[in-house]
DNA sequence: AGGTCAAGACGGGCCGTCTCGTCTCGCCTA
DNA sequence: TAGGCGAGACGAGACGGCCCGTCTTGACCT
C-alpha cells in the first residue's frame, strides 16, 4: 500500500548513474530511440529503480538536462545598463544554450514531450521556465524603471517578444541561430521594446493596471 | 527491385479513408497513443497500404493536417493598408489555427515530429511553411514599399518577430492565446514595424541601431 | 523487519515485414 | 472487338522482435 517511496533511503549513486547514462545515450541515439532499458543497463541499475523515481522517459531526460546545464552555468542575465549591449548578450547566451552539442537534444526532447505530457509541463514550469522567466521579467522591469523599455508593455509580453523569435526559428528549423542572425534580430527587436518617443510614464502610473495574462506565476 | 510503388495505380478511396481515420483518431486519443494499426483498422485498410505510401506516422498526420486545413481555408493575408489592422488580423488568424479544436493536436504532433525526423522537416518546409512564409514575406515587402515597415530589416527577421512570440507562448505553454494577449502583442510589436515615429532619445545611445527611415505615422 | 537495490522474467502492445488470395488495370493476341 | 495475361495495388492478418511497465527474487543496508 505504500505508494510513494522513501526519499531519504534513495541511492544517490544510482540516481547520478541514471542521469549520466541518459545524457550519454540521448547524445548517441537521440530521444526517439532512447529506451528505459538501455538507460538501466548503461547505468548498471535495475529498471524498477528508474520507474520508482521517475514517471516517464521525458522526466528522466528533463532531470538529466537540469543536471547538465547546472554543471555548465547558472542563468545570469547581463546588466551593464546599456540596453542594446545587454539584449545582445542575453540573446547570444540563450542561443548558445539551444545549439550547445550537449544541451540541444535534451532541450528538443523536453519541449517535445510537454506537447503531450501535462505532468512534465508542470515540472518544466516550476523548475526551469519559472526561474528563468521571472528573472527575465525582473530584468525587464528594471529596464522599464530606467525608462529603457516602454513601461506600458506587460513584461510577460516583452519576454515573448525577446525569446519568441529565437525559439520560433530554432523549433521550426527555418534558419540557423548564427551571429549574423542574432545581430539582425537584436537590431529589429530593440526598437519594439524601447520606450516610445516622448516622455515615458512613470511605472507608478501603470502599476497594477495591465491585467497580466495568466501565465507562469513567479 | 522495384522499390517505389506506382502512383497512377494508387487507390484514392483508401488514401482518403486513411487521412480521415488519422484525423479522427488523433482527436480521440492524441498523437502519442495513435497507432498505425488503429488507423488501418478504422480506415478498413491493410497496414501495408499505409507503409507503402507514407514513411512514418508523422507523415500520415502531416497529410491529414494539410487536408483538414485545406478544407477550412487557404491562407489569405489581409491587406487593408492599415498596418495595425492588418497585423492584428494576421496574428488573430494565425492564433485561431493554433487553438482550433480540429487542428491543434495535429499541429503539435507535426512540430513535435520535426524535432527528430529530418525527412518530415523537408516535407513541412516545402508544403506548409514555405508557401506560408513566402506569402508573409511578400506582405512585409509591400508594407516596406509603403514605408510602413523599416526597409532595412530583413523580411525573414520580421517574420520571426511577428510569428515568434505567438508560437513561443503556444509551444512552451506559458499562457493562453486569447484576445487580450493578441491585443497586447500587436501593440508591442507594431512600433518596430512602423518605421520609427518621432525622435527617440534612447536610440542615439544605442550603438549600431537600425537606420531610421522616415515613415508615415498615424 | 522494512525498504531500496540489481537483475531479469513475464505478458502485452505495437512495430515493420511478409505472405496470401483478390481485384483492377493496361497490353497483347486471335 | 473480345478474351487472356501479367503486374501491381489491395484487404487481411500472421509473424518475430523490441520495448513497455509490472512483478519476483535474493542481496544489502540501515
Amino acid at each position: 500500500m505504500s505508494n510513494s517511496p522513501d526519499p531519504t533511503r534513495r541511492s544517490n549513486a544510482s540516481r547520478q548513474a541514471i542521469l549520466d547514462a541518459a545524457a550519454e545515450l540521448i547524445a548517441e541515439v537521440g530521444f526517439r530511440r532512447l529506451t528505459i532499458e538501455a538507460i538501466a543497463v548503461r547505468a548498471g541499475v535495475g529498471k524498477q529503480t528508474i520507474y520508482r523515481w521517475w514517471p516517464s522517459k521525458g522526466a528522466v531526460v528533463f532531470d538529466a538536462l537540469l543536471a547538465l546545464q547546472h554543471d555548465a552555468d547558472g542563468l545570469r542575465i547581463p546588466e551593464s545598463g546599456d540596453l542594446g549591449v545587454d539584449l545582445r548578450l542575453l540573446l547570444r547566451e540563450t542561443a548558445a544554450g539551444l545549439v550547445d552539442p550537449h544541451l540541444e537534444e535534451p532541450y528538443r526532447a523536453v519541449l517535445t514531450e510537454i506537447q503531450h505530457d501535462p505532468v512534465l509541463v508542470e515540472e518544466l514550469r516550476e523548475r526551469l521556465l519559472g526561474p528563468l522567466l521571472s528573472a527575465t521579467r525582473d530584468w525587464i522591469r528594471r529596464a522599464q524603471d530606467r525608462c529603457q523599455i516602454n513601461a506600458a508593455t506587460d513584461p510577460a509580453v516583452v519576454v515573448d517578444v525577446l525569446y519568441g523569435p529565437l525559439f520560433y526559428r530554432w523549433l521550426l528549423r527555418t534558419g540557423p541561430l548564427d551571429e549574423d542572425y542574432l545581430q539582425a534580430l537584436t537590431a529589429a527587436v530593440l526598437p519594439v521594446i524601447t520606450a516610445s518617443s516622448g516622455p515615458n510614464p512613470l511605472r507608478a502610473s501603470v502599476e497594477g493596471s495591465p491585467p497580466v495574462v495568466a501565465g507562469i506565476e513567479d
